[in-house]
DNA sequence: ATGGCCTGGATTGTTGAACAACGTGTTTCT
DNA sequence: AGAAACACGTTGTTCAACAATCCAGGCCAT
């Protein structure tokens, strides 16, 4: 063990993954091999390893001879990060069965947002958001869905990262969260499904707007 | 094509993945960085790196300190697999509207694939094949989909080899991706849809088949 | 000024060698 | 036989160097 890196645990791919997704590199943000391997006391080649690993999972965008940025998303990854959202998500809420397993996961999800929302905690609320559906999704049962579903989750939450403004971004949506739980236990899988496709189609306006806002239309 | 030294194209991970595709390296075979960086005339640097992209694509099996394999799919990834296959072209399928201008290539793969049969070329076919799959899934327009699409489908050719006898993993279905066509453009999304679900469904029973003979199971 | 061309500096791409860290198979000892 | 110690090969990582490429700024001609 080599010391010096002993503070942070994870792979360097996971510990640039987690600091992308907490804002400290933004969206558009170009990141430096020299610059970043003598802040993460890491050779240029170790770094470069985890840079092809992001990028292969969109977090990143790589030109050759040019380096990598952070992903900034614009409105046509906008448009189809929520096409595959609501064509994941509702078509696994559709066949899920209410008394699944992880319909706990999607409970406590739910629970965390609204403490989070009641808290104030904004950033909390959209991270609980992103744990909502990344559950729902893991109603499938397939592992690669799962694991689809989560890059596509960090897409989107580079999106948000672009607007900032969390809490119009996530706020109104902890009521919906508890709508959609509530139904699917009650009313089923179908009939859930339909909510969430109405609710992520109002979430996708919401981002939509703020791109426009921001002159990024 | 000439075995060998031939200057070939493309990336370092563009070239890899087409050997293994190829057959060259089979599955479950591990990959020695020395050996494959003498072979492609790179530095063990450069090999590593495309070994991280491969693995992130979930071509290779990376295992810290142990190296990396071509990945060999389980019966587990092999449901898996057929589980967001029929999730995925089944759904779009179903929204897809026949006059769409990809429904062309569909077309062109279920030429090809007859053609390819006609001459015997198994291997041919089960190329047309993979292409019919993921033309039906370009149908929806989605780059993120058509990019999970092609990942999936490298995932399933890999089980493929691991079967071999592409005869009888491809022969059979020739006529159905003519029928499935078909059944799309005189009787619309839906119906194909659910006729591309049983097509799918047989098609798991033969590669888990063909697995169980080998002692996979 | 404007546009194109050139050049210098900075960054990425790649290499080779070296060593540390780890896994594995073998040997040795009890 | 079983466990511990060892030796070996492979991967993980670093470093320094160089080649290939891009970019900004200056220069020139129009």
């Amino acid at each position: 063990m080599v010391p010096g890196t002993a503070r942070e645990d994870g792979t360097l791919a996971e510990q640039l993954s987690a600091r992308i997704a907490a804002g400290e590199f933004r969206p558009g943000r170009r990141l430096s091999e020299a610059e970043l391997a003598e802040r993460f006391s890491v050779s240029r080649n170790t770094l470069r390893e985890a840079f092809r690993v992001l990028a292969e999972q969109g977090l990143l965008e790589h030109v050759p001879h040019r380096g990598v940025s952070v992903t900034a998303p614009r409105v046509a990854d906008v448009l189809d990060i929520y096409r595959v959202r609501r064509h994941l998500e509702a078509g696994v809420l559709a066949r899920a069965d209410p008394r699944h397993p992880a319909t706990v996961q999607v409970r406590a999800a739910v629970e965390a947002a609204e403490a989070a929302a009641a808290a104030g905690d904004w950033v909390g609320v959209g991270t609980a958001n992103t744990a909502f559906h990344a559950a729902l999704v893991s109603l499938a049962d397939s592992p690669r869905l799962t694991r689809t579903y989560r890059q596509l989750g960090a897409e989107l939450r580079l999106a948000f990262l672009v607007i900032g403004d969390p809490q119009t971004l996530h706020g109104a949506f902890v009521g919906r969260n508890r709508s959609v739980l509530e139904t699917f236990v009650t009313a089923g899988g179908p009939a859930a499904a339909r909510e969430l496709e109405d609710y992520l189609t109002e979430s996708e306006r919401t981002v939509l707007g703020a791109y426009a806002r921001l002159g990024l239309g």
